[in-house]
DNA sequence: CTTACTGTACCGGCTGGACGGTCTTGTCAA
DNA sequence: TTGACAAGACCGTCCAGCCGGTACAGTAAG
């Protein structure tokens, strides 16, 4: 599993996330990434046997380190519930100016099918939120409004200020009670 | 302007999304659209010179008509609130099983900058909505929660039951007041 | 009426380039 | 020496855009 010399896995991954992000997401061919790693064509078709592979791999990872965040915010003192770390956690990734994910788009172009395991993992989040409250209908109006928030970040449409999001957590971290 | 004996242009925009749709966004190759569409490959490059040609028009036909869609439901009766036309009107888009703006991926994958005029769209409808409203947070819940429904439409992510999006939009019109 | 000319709408084979994936040829630590 | 791993030339495929046609409608001179 883990490579002898240096882990080029991580490296490609990475470079796959930063050339999606700076050239576009159409750029994202097997030489630029391989290039962006500073690895050969052979090296990355060797860690990655196919881009679907590594589409796969680009998923995964986001997925890991997302679960990791939520969890350490979630295990933060002070927060009364996963629903605030949650939002909490989103604020933050939003706040970033370029987005972070734009690979998502490439993933989509090369077969819809590669975000299964996102949409999984969002439907397995909304229950495990549903179980700590009783209030459905402001628990789906956060879920969804930062579901609204990550798209904008994703598609990077600036369309609020900055103070606008700070209003809006504080709306949504009201409404979460 | 107009075409002698057929509408070529609308035909080839409707075969755009239909092949995006139904074969994934990075299946949106000319011929796919020129065969969908009934016309030659020589015939689609007539009407849209350039691939980016046909994002750009894709892109003013889906502006204009939910321009349309939206003033239309803004002046039916009993409409308190361009807000609550806005969250009636998205509710009905995202009630649809198949997402209709896959496109959209295509077009990302061609260029980012496709989706500015989307993004500006969406700017001056937020300002609109501000206009009407002395509570901005209230308001940014809802924008940022309808944003999230299409975008969960968009991806085809159908993470809510048809009960929960009921609940959702009424929770939403109670927070538009 | 007819012939010649013009512009519009459309057709489909072709090409040049990009890209995913393979294959041969290294290279270097053990 | 060997074998895990890297390098990058190479091949087949796909696709955007180009180009030389075709059909037809309108116009206008003869």
């Amino acid at each position: 599993m883990r490579p002898r010399r240096a882990n080029s896995r991580e490296k490609i991954l990475a470079a796959a996330a930063d050339v999606a992000r700076e050239a576009g997401p159409g750029s994202l061919s097997l030489e630029a990434v391989a290039s962006r790693a500073g690895v050969s064509k052979g090296g990355l078709l060797y860690n990655f046997p196919t881009k679907a592979k590594l589409m796969q791999g680009l998923v995964e990872s986001y997925l890991s380190d997302f679960q990791k965040a939520l969890e350490a915010r979630a295990a933060e003192a002070g927060h009364e519930s996963v629903l605030s770390a949650y939002i909490k956690l989103s604020a933050d990734d939003c706040g970033r100016p370029k987005p972070s994910a734009t690979w998502m788009f490439s993933a989509i172009a090369e077969d819809p099918d590669f975000l299964t395991p996102i949409k999984a993992f969002k439907h397995q989040l909304l229950e495990r939120l549903k179980a700590e409250t009783d209030d459905l209908g402001s628990l789906l109006v956060c879920f969804l409004a930062i579901e609204g928030m990550r798209s904008m970040n994703l598609f990077d449409s600036d369309v609020l200020s900055e103070d606008e999001r700070k209003l809006l957590v504080s709306s949504l971290l009201k409404i979460a009670g």
